[in-house]
DNA sequence: AATGAATGAGGGTTCATTCAT
DNA sequence: CATGAATGAACCCTCATTCAT
């Protein structure tokens, strides 16, 4: 019986392995290339397989990035929901989330998503229920609001502007990466002093000023 | 001769007025459906000529939205350059520009260039010499970088913030757009509000802080 | 303008008559092969087309065979109407119908339909309502039923069996070459000889028995 | 030793039993979606077992069928012997072989044939020697021939039709089915009463007519 | 022997590009 | 020049068959 187990679940790892090993692969040559330029062939060179193995672990090209993109997302979930959970101002939570963003694994999520997002099939698996991407990504952004809010509320961020307003700006962070190459010329930039930076102008931009109120 | 000449010119009014039809049908559709899913076809038959007279203007898919890019960039481009000459703060300066970017035919533009710029030929074709997108790309950012330094100078921005993170905050501005559809779950926002609370966000995330206000 | 008239008709007509090489072509093939050995490829090698040339005519391979089909059954129609209509006793109607049936063209149709109508996907393309295929079916299976019916009322065909039944057996008859290769081993037959007994097999076997008609 | 035969016999019974249940699983779904539309995952699936397994007992999909066929063929061979040693008229040894054909398990059986002869590999493999399968179906035919034969000789048949016309309406009476959805527009029909007229027509348009009796 | 993941040839389809009219 | 039919490379996907476990 035990045998058994173990075989099965042998088996079942190296499907796993597998599985990830596409998913990698698939993500690096999304990023690379973005989502119509990259082609099953291609992921399936990479990983070192036939092309039609692909197919035993997704369903669809659109299958397989939208378990991509859901794969990203639980992380993002499960990290921000730490970040949440934990006992810092408001100020600080968003500073950690950016930190995360701009610096850890994130920015390639950031970049894969918005690199994806464009395709309008893709926009259609988004859409759809059964993946529930649009639920998650609800949640996320649930999660950013409350941050927003409880800093509304402490003090700490101006009451003026709106929360959506907020959230696009924090949001639009994420998008930046985009321009690298033509604002940058190409030639590398130490991200982590730049972040720090982003992040200044961006807390700085929604805090609430101190100034004597008392005039005001 | 004269004849021959208007006759010419005729000709060549006619031929760029058609241009200029293809130009405007290939941005909506590329707009609505980004490059990969704009067929040449589909384009044609918004300006109800056919596919192959698209070839008598442009060379190619790629040279077609590299001119359209082109011709943006070119006009963003007067229009920054006018801004630029005005007798205004720098910070009334970013001001306009943000304003021009976020509510006039600017947004298009923006989300015209993010949404192609995915492609991988496409981002060949910005490299690529000959277009001198890259060039103009250099000098609208130059352009940039002279208002936040002179704001430095003048002490009206914050001289610890690199200008490099400032023009990222400011160029991550224009993807917003990008991320309506999942942030604000399809509902209508008043762009005009928008607009406001970010230029805010962003003009007071890099204004100098008056702090030492004695010295000053 | 006629120039302009001429033009156009002739590009019309060049495109017609290559839209009946392919349907030929289609044909033969889906006669030798059926439908799922028949390849888009190889109905455009055969024509000494593109295979893409294919699909500027006929969206999907289903459409081409539903296309096929149409055509075939149209023309069954407009002959089996002239058959109806003339002025003919309901046996000799019969006999003419099986005549053209089995000795002209129309075998090659009988084997047409019957040799598509296996596949699954064609059966739906049979039902859908736009080509109107079944509509079609039903009018040509409704000028047999008049026959028959006509038939029993002037005392020509058995009024115990039922025109169901008649028509079944009818219908019948044109699958028989199905069999062909194995019931004769190969060698060929003299076709017109077997359709005239296959004729009188069926005719006499719907005849009324004139017997003694006075007791009954 | 005779542990090992009576182990050896239970393997054997056991692969036995399998290959039945292979075949009884194929035979169904081909009924149900022909050739093409059959694959061997369905099959595998409807037994329970993997795929790989039909392959220790068929080398390949078309041998499966070949099979099946030959499976199907044998049975029918044994019932015809049994009705053709059957101490009846000939008219009455025809009226029992349809009476299997169109109502027992003979009508699948004909519509299986039917359903798998379109495609060009299996035609193929009935050529093929080592299957037999042309063998014993020239054997099946031998029997009627003989039956036809027989009824001309002992007067209940028509001399003057030739026995191979006969056959072929004989046997065109096996694939009426294919039309059931077109002619009767998926109302479905007393199968029993309809078999019996089609019987009656066959029959009555083979029979010798007794007209002229008093010559005889 | 049984399993089922891996294979890869082959099929239908799309679409940027070409070219005869 | 304008036209739009023709082209064919490339893509996604299927499935009979193989083979390591």
């Amino acid at each position: 019986m035990q045998t058994m187990q173990s075989h099965c679940s042998l088996r079942e790892k190296q499907r796993q392995e597998r599985e990830q090993l596409i998913l990698k692969a698939a993500e690096e040559i999304l990023l690379e290339k973005g989502y119509y330029e990259t082609s099953m062939d291609e992921i399936a060179a990479r990983v070192g397989i036939a092309k039609g193995t692909i197919y035993h672990h997704f369903p669809s090209k659109e299958e397989l990035v939208a378990a991509l993109i859901t794969w990203n997302i639980e992380a993002a979930l499960r990290e921000v929901e730490a970040v949440v959970a934990a006992d810092l101002t408001p100020s600080e939570k968003l500073d950690r989330l950016i930190e995360h963003v701009f610096t850890g694994i994130y920015s390639k999520r950031a970049r894969l998503l918005s690199s994806i997002y464009n395709g309008v099939d893709i926009k259609r698996v988004f859409q759809e229920k059964e993946h529930g991407i649009k639920e998650k990504m609800d949640t996320l952004c649930r999660y950013t609001v409350e941050i927003l809010e409880e800093g509304k509320r402490v003090g700490e961020f101006e009451t003026s502007i709106s929360t959506q307003a907020m959230m696009y700006a924090f949001f639009s962070l994420f998008s930046i990466r985009r321009y690298d190459a033509i604002l940058l010329g190409g030639k590398e930039v130490p991200h982590r002093e730049l972040f720090r930076q982003l992040r200044h102008i961006f807390l700085q931009g929604i805090t609430r000023k101190q100034e004597p109120s008392d005039k005001e």
